[in-house]
DNA sequence: TTGAAAGCGCTAACAA
DNA sequence: TTGTTAGCGCTTTCAA
């Protein structure tokens, strides 16, 4: 055991020339697979790699050829399921096109997300898929294209940066979920979002950092105002990092005097700790509260009753980043290029008149 | 914006030397926080660096060093909840000891974990968690021991190799699980996992690739023989890699004759889907059919009836696994060492006595 | 404390 | 087609 386990000097081109008795350049061509070589040549110095158990150093040979064959994924939460999928589908395309995925997960940190771009130049990414925690504080992006490192923005667009962008035309969809909730008669209707906002309480045309939270606030308020509902954002609510603080959050809107007959969830890892808030509450959905969330995973459907949702194209999203990443490494890209997924309202059956409809007011100053 | 996009040379040591008036050594002992530098002298270097926008390359550092300070990851399926938990436990602990993380998905297929491996050793990463794809073939995680890189193996153990492993008690909990469905009458229970077989139709003690997968089949074995049921393997069903393909196997389970009153889910994918499927079949849990699965994911409790689920410490897995390993590669940890935590039966609303229990035949020949 | 020089393992440029 | 010689950007001797 001692020798296979203890560390061996690495098995070098030089080691093998010097078994199959060629110079170190003729070696190194044969095993890189560049440049010419006879077949016999090669034939012999393949053998004599076998032989050693040569390893091919990739460090060494990224420092010569100036590329890593890796990419940089930054992402705020690899625990949720958004994201998950996303990661697949850069993982199969980087796969595909014979790139490695290095992953950082943030937390929804800046300063994680900063550190994390520095460390992707240190170890000479060829390029990076960041889904930006801000929207504003941006420099670390930045310095990454000046380091001549491709970057495309997954799920979130920033302000200010000429960019590649892949996300999803959510506000749309969030509008129409939304509207739908006004015409089947809601007029206090709450959302919960995770993100963190940089100063409480929210207010009309507050910057948020996440674009995509952004565009579901937008859609949401625009059907309100149209509904003619005053102080539409009352009842949004953010900062719903960890699930207790989710379920916290939905005990609060619901204790209070005039409280939301409608519940908007931003993402399912929020949707599950409202529901499960609900249920311990015993209200039931739809017919104490009606309820809608963004993301559609199977268990939504399976739930009682199965919960009308937002679906975004979660996998193709992430196949699409990677592919345009792909593109602009290889230098097969040119101009930022924004592309849109559409996402699209499914409508089940977590929404119903809101309780006591006939006796609700117009309009609740 | 030609400055700022076009890839300029990097900047190096040396120019920061030249700039701050110094030997190329002093520079790189400044830059690099090592060596014995005055105080005088660093800071003039600091500035340099700071004036020509300096960043270090972690390929040069590392290859005089031999550490890379990243650890590399291969997991089958990062969609899966149950790695993407893990996945953050890594995650989280590794930036805490301030390693990075490579991550290589392999879709549980064993050439793609073998050039993983491959590619892992290529890049030089510090050390390797595997949840590898067989139970036998496992050459290549030999390689990676042989090749001096600590190796910790998540989940999952595998057929001799003297390797530190981080795992779950599985078996008693499914076990459990199993003798609960014998005890509430259930004769003809079923287990769907998405475990491809070596050879259909599983046999008693056939070799199954995933030693986690195995331990449910022994704990649900044990205890429908313990019950006195005949052919207890009759009713095992592998190979449910797809969501439609978990979704035809409920089907044609049920459609026999003697169809299952009971049904595990291997995982929390499977599960949506076997749930998806009962749904669409007009059956209701558990007056048609009782079910229990794997993992305990917050929807489990939401649906009606919330289900039973052998709930699996799955982040704190992902943590000792992180923290095994860097042990391992920083000199502190010697001697295999096998990690076991606890699952745990969790009961729920979704098992009750089978359909027609009074009628049934006690054996079932 | 600083500097000069060698070397990590590979690729690239140039000659032969 | 092969060999020789320089690097890539850093760390690490060894002297001064």
């Amino acid at each position: 055991m001692s020798e296979s386990t203890r560390r061996r000097r690495d098995v070098t081109v030089a080691d093998v020339a010097r078994e199959a008795r060629v110079a170190k350049a003729t070696a190194a061509r044969a095993l890189g697979g560049y440049g010419a070589v006879s077949d016999d040549v090669r034939e012999r110095v393949l053998v004599a790699a076998e032989n050693l158990d040569y390893h091919p150093n990739g460090l060494a040979r990224s420092m010569n050829t100036g590329r890593s064959n890796t990419i940089g994924v930054i992402v705020g939460d690899i625990e949720n399921p958004y994201f998950g999928l996303a990661m697949r589908g850069i993982s199969d395309t980087a796969r595909a096109s014979g790139y490695d995925v290095i992953l950082s997960n943030t937390g929804e940190n800046l300063d994680v997300e900063i550190e994390a771009a520095r460390v992707f130049v240190e170890k000479r990414v060829d390029g990076v898929i960041v889904a930006p925690a801000s929207f504003t504080r941006t420099q670390h992006l930045d310095n990454l294209r000046k380091s001549g490192r491709p970057l495309v923005l997954l799920d979130r667009h920033v302000d200010n940066l000429d960019v590649d962008v892949v996300e999803v035309e959510i506000r749309a969809a969030a509008y129409a979920a939304a509207q739908h909730l006004v015409d089947s008669g809601h007029r206090r209707i709450a959302f919960i979002s995770s993100l963190e906002l940089r100063s409480t309480p929210y207010r009309r045309g507050d910057v948020l950092d996440v674009s995509s939270v952004a565009g579901r606030v937008d859609g949401i308020l625009q059907a309100l105002e149209e509904g003619g509902i005053e102080h539409p954002e009352a009842l949004l609510r953010f900062g719903a990092q960890q699930g207790d603080e989710a379920r916290a959050i939905t005990r609060e809107l619901l204790a209070a005097d005039e409280g939301p007959t409608a519940i908007i969830a931003s993402d399912s890892l929020i949707a599950m700790s409202v529901l499960a808030e609900l249920r311990a509450l015993g209200l039931r959905v739809p017919e104490d509260i009606s309820f809608i969330m963004f993301d559609d995973f199977e268990w939504t459907t399976l739930i009682s009753p199965p919960v009308s949702v937002i679906s975004q194209p979660v996998y193709e999203v992430g196949v699409a980043a990677a592919k345009q990443l792909i593109a602009r490494i290889e230098g097969r890209a040119s101009g930022a290029r924004i592309q849109r997924f559409p996402a699209e309202f499914i409508h089940r059956e977590s929404v119903s008149l809101p309780r006591g409809a006939a006796m609700e007011p117009l309009s609740a100053t």
